[in-house]
DNA sequence: CTGAAAGCGCTTACAG
DNA sequence: CTGAAAGCGCTTACAG
């Protein structure tokens, strides 16, 4: 084997005394060649170990077959979930997952997608990093007629296809819960509510204590703590109010739950008797501590599949009408029940 | 702007009666143009919206700066972790990344690397699905002058570089460790031996019975389950031996090593007085499991980080001398005492 | 069924 | 410093 060059559509064709348009019919199983002819060029192709080019290929035909993921964390559960199940299925169709991590900075998130843009990708998924409002970088996608789907978290404003979860039904339905097990004054760790699925979650909790006819308690409200030290420091706060929660719904996620476990058990109150606990997003580890924790699985590899087989959709049945759907697919996220909210 | 095709850098060269050649140079900050000039063109792409197409550029340059990764699953948290270490690097760079999974089995990683072939990337990082050992598709990546790199689960015959994790040497330590803490029977849960990986973690557990004088016991050496089911199973039979261990090395992961915990809090043997149990990997639940498990932190995120710059240091040296550099560069992970193993 | 030719959008020797 | 031209490897109307 030539160590610099690779064997093209053109050396076989030397080879065979054909012309390039026929090997490239044949190697594409296009109808217009001789059944004889292919089976010749498929032969030889194999023997010169032949690997088309990409590049090339999808150069010539103005598409790349390639699908952008743009995440704030490839390495969190959640996240890597939803890639897996992106993945799934795109490899069915013979398309390529393009990953960025945006580590929740804009002006990250900026740079992978104008790369992507650049890389001629067919379609762009992404969630969007916890940091800015400034949506410009996602409409230039969608100015560039390249697919944009938002999933998990969305900035609302944009006609885009939607994947998320329904959080503030699932929200709703644990907090209900909790007061159905008699807790009356429960808390909510929130999460930065500069994004849309931490204020579903939030309205979730509101309209629980609302349809109970629970009022609604200022100090009981929490903002999301930057960093674990500030989280614990805030739920030890909480917990030693003069009138304190009998419940706290960590909303953020199961690692805020996990941190108020850790508190109420250092300071010595009881979970699940003296204080309920709900996690967010069924990490492997609820199931495990003592107690177990409740908590809401989201179902993140179904949402990577839905978010394939929803492009797909819209490629098959795209008949040149309108190429930017504004649809929203919402999956219902299943409160799971474990012990830490069972008086 | 035009709903079909995008500004190239021929539309820009008309606008300003100059030649695809100068906008090319002037993007690509070539010095051999006019300072006016590129100022010009570079205003004047930013008004028109440029945006190069990367598949064009890599088309001609004959590389496209973009690294492939082959990873068994990509929700998995040692191998998430090595990708977002990767990107980490690659990103600094400019480098793109394609990630595919071979969900353990030969024939998608055979695709996927096949694919990636064909994609012109510059560089394979891979770990080796368990399943087979038929490693021509990896071969076949060398000889089409694509640098590979292996990590963690290599076959161990390919020349190439090897980013490996010493597992012989952790899991000799982890068990000298459980030796020094009174443990006398202690049985090793095996991963899959057609691995180099669990080979190694063998080797570190049979040397360290030797190095203390212990005798190794047959009975003692379960080969690894291929289901949960299976491996309950098996663990509750080591554990109703006449002569049951007094401790466990499960050398796989910490998931087997949470299994072997919640079958002995089952049948009640006390951990760690009866019985010492030490993992693999480190994962989060590991310190909040009571008693919190013994493990082993392999450094993925660095591992990564390790992978990429050994990639560019390669790159950056290569004055035209071997391409294929056979080089393993070993990590060295870190024994992780809990309660576990605390006699 | 097969071939000749143009072109996808860029880059880069080669002249001047 | 600038331009004209060729070419990266493929695909696809257009003829025949």
């Amino acid at each position: 084997m030539n160590p610099k060059k690779r064997v093209t559509i053109y050396d076989i064709a030397r080879k065979l005394n054909l012309t390039a348009s026929s090997v490239s019919r044949a190697l594409s199983n296009n109808k217009n060649v001789n059944e004889n002819t292919r089976q010749l060029i498929l032969k030889t192709a194999a023997e010169m170990k032949y690997k088309p080019n990409t590049l090339a290929s999808n150069l010539r035909k103005g598409k790349s077959q390639t699908i952008g993921v743009v995440v704030p964390r490839i390495n969190q559960n959640f996240f890597s979930n939803v890639i897996a199940g992106i993945e799934a299925v795109t490899y069915q169709r013979g398309y390529n997952l393009v990953i960025c991590q945006s580590n929740e900075l804009h002006d990250k998130e900026v740079q992978c997608i104008n790369t992507l843009i650049n890389q001629h990708v067919d379609c762009i998924v992404i969630s969007v990093s916890a940091e800015g409002s400034d949506y410009t970088h996602l409409q230039n996608v969608i100015d560039h007629h390249i697919q944009l789907i938002q999933f998990d978290r969305v900035a609302d404003n944009l006609e885009t296809l939607k994947v998320i979860n329904a959080n503030e039904q699932a929200s709703m339905e644990a907090v209900l819960h909790m007061v159905g097990q008699g807790y009356k004054r429960i808390a909510l760790l929130e999460g930065p509510q500069n994004l849309h699925v931490f204020r579903e979650r939030k309205a979730g909790y509101l309209n629980a204590l609302k349809t109970s006819g629970l009022p609604v308690i200022d100090e009981l409200i929490v903002a999301n703590a930057k960093t674990k030290e500030l989280g614990t420091e805030a739920v030890r706060k909480l917990l030693s109010l003069p009138n304190p929660p009998d419940a706290i719904f960590a909303s953020r996620d199961d690692f805020s739950a996990l941190g108020v476990l850790e508190v109420a058990t250092a300071i010595g109150i009881k979970v699940p008797d003296e204080l309920g606990i709900c996690g967010y997003s069924n990490e492997d580890f609820t199931s495990i501590t003592s107690p177990s924790i409740t908590t809401i699985d989201q179902y993140s590899m179904e949402m990577g599949k839905t978010i394939a087989n929803s492009y797909f959709d819209q490629m098959d049945n795209k008949m040149g009408n309108s190429s930017n759907v504004n649809k929203t697919i919402s999956i219902k996220p299943k409160l799971i029940i474990r012990t830490s909210t069972q008086k």
